[in-house]
Formats: structure tokens, sequence, C-alpha cells
DNA sequence: CTGAAAGCGCTTACAG
DNA sequence: CTGAAAGCGCTTACAG
């Protein structure tokens, strides 16, 4: 009969509040309240009628009220710190995104992809941070450049990485493998199987995997009294390899074993030898890294070292957990080790 | 001298606030509000001593409190309901979340990418979404069970679909690609160069793409006089293909032509029929459809139907941004032509 | 088990 | 241009 609105109806628009549930159920909102989370100390009586006023109102929380408060969200950032493309063809990272997915589910927790190169992008990602859309970070694939590190230890944000940070790696919790007795490894599998002149094609020189790996091999090398100055770089994609081969190639055409610092720049390298007709491993052996499925498939199938990436990603996601939930848990390393796997290429 | 904290200190723990930056600014926390949200209606004076005060606090505005009353979050989501294997391996994917964060960042606006197969994942991600932890969502390969239509409109999230939805069709903004007229120029241009006997590897039945393009297909066979029974179904990966074309194969063997409704599946048609020794496109000529570089690469290289991907991505961001900054803007879709792109396969 | 009250940290009419 | 005040929607001691 009135124009005014009536003040005791759901509001018309938008939607249901705790206020509504509370006042349908005929109890507080401290009760309501307890009643949506959990329902410790709450009578029966009182949780069933929440519950059927949540129901009949479709009542969703406020993410941001309850934020306010708990200073949780319910979600967790994949921080990737690389331009998309790579992000979509190396399949390292869709691994990773599975198996961090399937560990934080059982928390209730949601991923969040964030990926971003380097400039604008990173800084929006790091304002995403700081202001704390996310209760914490995993970052997959970091770069000297990248700040994330020093970012998120002062920021305070629990976080992990998945591989070796830059700097403060005792204040943050990280996974990796032992890369440098990989790239060790590698060297040494191609100097017993009779190589005089061994190549490297080492990983990006800004990313700890890429610095380890050439440490390793390098090692490897003067142990066993070779030369070390066979070296091209790559940035872990198959047309970075088949570059860095075709300048190994060129520089030093007597190589006959290449070290590649991953399987995706192998398999550029396989490309190249194979267009300039050398039999890969008669006339030059080539060892791969990470063994993430295209090693079996190259041809030859790729001789390679075989990192535990689901493990790793589990890994570095439990260590997320500790934080989220032990609270100020000391940051914890974990380094798994890779194993050889012997195919064909060398 | 005194084991009480200070309380004019900013706090020792935890993040700045907003009202000790007022208070080291000298000004109220209304002002200081005005001046680091753009700054109109402030004197230059306040703002440049509550700039300072930000500077010296480090101070970060609590997103949770922001959002309580602006009812922003600053993010989208980028929803995939597809398997992560699946949405890392096809590069569409890949180019739409390009896209769709290039124009999106422009409104200073963060992408979240939000993946999730059918399940369990799914009803986290809606809560996710009904949360209104993003101001909006992207839809971007929907199917017929999931419900993401529905609940959208039913939410009352800004929204818009790449690739027109199951239902509500017209109650959501959306952009789509003519694939009907798609599905029918393939036939033809089969028909047009004298197959006899033209088969298609359609799409998922549960994909408005798949069945559209079926559609088209169908239209054309029949406007010719052609059979249109020789039908097999992929789910448009390289595997799904692989199988779709030997069931082709068994089934038809006197087929000459095959449309094929993605790129990827024509790829593994490719493998199937080299493996059975037939000629393409001598033999049997083949088709495919998105043109995404892979189309490209194949060999024979794809004649294919190419969609403005790029196009349709950005689009589908200003859909959104439409609605994110017109208020109400009435639901709207935008519909691109097909072109066809010959190359060596059919 | 329950409710009144305080408070999370911000923005935004409103009045000056 | 500025500040006091209200309010966004929740959770959580606290007292009963």
């Amino acid at each position: 009969m009135s124009d005014e609105p009536d003040v005791d109806a759901p509001s018309p628009r938008g939607a249901a509040t705790l206020d509504e549930v509370a006042r349908l159920a005929g109890v507080s909102r401290a009760t309501a309240s307890r009643a949506i989370n959990g329902g410790s100390r709450v009578s029966e009586r009182a949780r069933v009628a929440v519950d059927d006023a949540v129901r009949r109102l479709g009542y969703t929380p406020n993410l941001a009220a309850r934020s306010l408060v708990t200073r949780r969200t319910g979600s967790v950032a994949l921080v990737v710190p690389e331009p998309d493309e790579r992000v979509f063809s190396d399949p390292f990272f869709a691994r990773t995104l599975h198996v961090v997915t399937r560990v934080l589910s059982e928390r209730d927790l949601q991923v969040v992809l964030l990926i971003a190169g380097p400039g604008e992008q990173e800084e929006r990602m790091l304002r995403y941070l700081r202001n704390r859309h996310s209760d914490g970070a995993i970052v997959v694939s970091h770069h000297r450049r990248d700040s994330f590190a020093d970012q998120l230890v002062s920021l305070g944000l629990p976080a992990s990485f998945i591989g070796r940070p830059w700097r403060h790696d005792d204040e943050v919790s990280w996974v990796d493998t032992d890369n440098v007795a990989g790239g060790r490894e590698a060297a040494r599998l191609l100097q017993e199987r009779g190589c005089r002149r061994i190549a490297t094609i080492a990983g990006p020189a800004d990313m700890t995997a890429g610095v380890d790996r050439l440490e390793g091999w390098r090692q490897a090398m003067a142990d066993a009294g070779h030369a070390d100055d066979a070296v091209a770089r790559g940035d872990f994609t198959i047309e970075g390899g088949e570059a860095a081969c075709k300048q190994l190639l060129a520089e030093h055409p007597d190589v006959d074993g290449i070290a590649v610092a991953s399987d995706l720049m192998a398999l550029g390298a396989l490309r190249v030898l194979s267009a300039a007709g050398r039999r890969v491993p008669d006339d030059v052996a080539v060892t791969g890294y990470d063994d993430l499925g295209v090693a079996e498939r190259s041809d030859p199938p790729l001789t390679t070292l075989s990192n535990p990436i689901s493990e790793m990603a589990a890994e570095a996601a439990r260590l997320l957990l500790a934080q989220l939930e032990g609270g100020s848990a000391a940051p914890r390393r974990v380094v798994f080790a890779p194993t050889l796997v012997r195919r064909a290429s060398a």
C-alpha cells in the first residue's frame, strides 16, 4: 500500500546477507555465522533453521567481508613469471598446475594461475599479491631479474618456490632437484661413452636451473681434464635449442657429444643435427633434461635426466600449506635427486 | 620507558592502515582515501603529504576492506571448464589468455585463470565466482553439462562467453564464429575438388562448436545430394582425431575426403592416413579448422578454416568491459566469419 | 548453546 | 578542499 520499501523483506536486488538469513532463521547473526562455518557450539535446531534459510535465500557469504575479519581468502596463487606462450608450450607447467591443484584441493583452496611476462604485467601481479588476493603463493619459474623472492619475503606472504630462488634462499621455502649433480651426470655419461669433444647447451643464465646444470657440467669436465669451452645458451624452448645447436656446430664442428639442459631444447638440437646430417648418437650423442614425455617421443628417444616434477610440485604445495596452517613455520628446503633415464640418444 | 605499546606508532606487525597514513600525513582518513584513489577534490598539499606517508609506511590498501564498500576486486576470471592437460596442449587457450590479458590490462584489471575439469573442481570454481572474487568472468570452452551459463546468469555476474553458450544465449554476451557456415564451406571445398565419399570428424556433441560445424557439413552434403553418414567424433585433441580417423577408415574404406572439425584432430588424421599408406590430398583430401599455427607446420600443411581467435578474444574482453563499466548493458552477441585458408591438404 | 557488541579497514555521501 | 560519521557484511571474544 505504501511506496516505502518493506524493511523486513530480503533486499530485492543484490545478494542476501547474513542478517537476512539470521532473521529468517529466527536466530542472531552470530549464531547464523557459527552454523554456517562448521557449526560448533550450535544447537541442532538452530543449524537446521539456518541451513534452511541459507537455501531459501540462496545465500552466499560475502567474501570481502569475511576476509576482512578472518584475513583469509581461500585461494592460492600459482605465480609464473613467464610470457604466456612459454607457459603453454612447456608441459612442465601443466604438470605443475595439475599437481598443485590436486594437493591444495584437499584443503579446499582454489588455485589461481597468475601468468605475467616482465614489465607492467609483473607489477600488476605483485600488486595482486600485495593486496592479499590470495593466502599464499607458489612461484614456479623465476628469474634473476624478477623480484618475487624479495617481494614475498618483505610482504610476509606465505610462499614456496619451485626451483631454488636467487636470493633469500634461506628465508623462503623451496623445492628443487640437485641440478649440479644432474649436470655432472650428463657430462660423465658422455665421457664414459667415449665422446672426445663434449659441448653443452645451457639454460638461461638468469635461472638457477640454468646456472646449476652448467656448473655441474663444468665440474665433470674439469674432473676429467676435458675442455669446457663449448658452451651455448638457450632459453629452454625448442627454438632456443635449435639456435644454440647451430652455433655450437659452427664454432665447434668436431663436437661429438652435447649435454642439453632441457628436453625441449634437446628436441631443437636433434632437428638441427638431423638437418646437418649428423647421426644421433653415432656422430653426436645427446642428453636432455627433465624427462617430460617429449623425451620418449623424440627421434631418437632422448637419454635424459628425470626430474620428479610431480613430487616437487606436491612438496611445494605442502610447504605452503605448512605455512598457511602451522603459523610461522621456519622456511624449509627439499631437494630431490635427478635420475638418469637411458634411451637412444646417448 | 614503558612496556605498553606506543599507541601512536604504526602497528608493528601487519600492514599499515589508512588510519596510520592519514595520521602521518596530518589529514583525515577521508582525505587520505581520496588522495590515494585518483586525487580528485584534494589539495596539492594534501596529496603530497599522503603520497609521502604511503611511501614511508609502505602502505597497500586492504583489498577486502575496499572491496566491501566498492564492490569491486580489480580482477577478472578467465574460466576454462577443461582438464588442465587439454588447456595446456591446445594453442587456442594460450592465444586467448594472451589477448584477454592485453585488453583488460588497459583497464588495470588482473586476469586470473581458473581451470577446472568436471566434478568437484567445477564446484569450487563456481563458489569462487559466487563469492565475487572477481568482478566478472570470461568463459571459454564450455560444455553442455557444465552450468556456467545458468549460474552466471542467476548470479548476475558480468560475463561473456567465447563460443555460443548452450542456454541463455540471449541473456549473456558472447562472441563466436559462424561455425555452421564454416562446416558448410569445408564440405563444399571437398565436393568441388571432386571427392565422392566425404566424411567428417566432428567435434564433441556437448560443445556448440562441435554441433554447429557438423550441422554445416550436413547441410552442404544434403544440398549436394551426398550421403552424410560417414561421421566420426573426436574431442578436439590429436589423439581423438587419430581414433576417429581409424574408425572412419574401417567403416568407410572408400573415403576420399574428410572435413575435420579442428586442426589438432586433423593432425591426428594425417598421422593415421600416412600410416595407412593413403596420400594426402591425392587419395584423401583433408580440411582442418581453426588455423592456429599447427596448420602451417603439418605435413602436408593443412587447408583449414581460419577463426579470428585474437579478435574474438579481444571482443569478448570488450563485451565484459562494457558490462563492468556501462552498468547493465544489454547482452550482445558478435559473430565473426571464418575464412578459408588453402594449403596443401585439400 | 546464544546474542549484543565490537571491530576488521576501507569509501562515500553529507555538510561545511 | 576537508572531516565526522555512517556503513559495507561478516566473525569473534565475551558474558550469560
